[in-house]
DNA sequence: GCCAACGTTGGC
DNA sequence: GCCAACGTTGGC
């Protein structure tokens, strides 16, 4: 069951740039270079204790597990303008079955989502129950 | 590698 | 303030 009292997100990657592995290797990231303004509320509206899916795109194409979030609106420390907000997360959980974008697509109560119908969008925001449906689709 | 979607830029 | 041109992202 969600946590009703937290937001839930997913946060998009390349792993040939900044992989799940990279982040456990870190055990605590900072997200940054985000330069679009939708990622950017975001990023501000995310708070301690939040969780996100962690995605591999361009490569993967899949869901590989869950961040926490760990600092939330600090600036941009890539950002020499200070007008692009950041977080710090941490690896929580890596999926034993990481859920495709094939596996989302071809779910019906998934088709709406923002990782679907905003593709380009680095910072997405999962609701509660496509979070369920999510995490339930990681275990099958 | 291609192309669709979207954001940004700059001329008017 | 509009809109065409251009650049970037990301799925395929």
């Amino acid at each position: 069951m969600p946590d009703m009292s937290k937001n839930y997100w997913l946060m998009k990657s390349e792993p040939f740039k900044y992989g799940w592995d990279d982040l456990v290797a870190e055990e605590e990231g900072v997200w940054d270079g985000v330069r679009n303004h939708s990622a950017k509320l975001n990023l501000k509206a995310m708070k301690v204790g939040d969780e996100a899916f962690f995605y591999h795109s361009r490569e993967g194409l899949e869901i590989v597990g869950i961040a926490e979030i760990t600092v939330e609106g600090i600036p941009d420390p890539t950002d020499e303008t200070g007008k692009w907000a950041a977080v710090k997360i941490k690896p929580k959980r890596k999926f034993d079955h990481p859920v495709t974008l094939k596996q989302i697509k071809a779910t019906p109560e998934l088709a709406n989502c923002e990782l679907v119908r905003l593709s380009r969008l680095s910072v997405a925001k999962i609701t509660p129950q496509e979070w369920d449906i999510i995490c339930a689709m990681a275990e099958a």
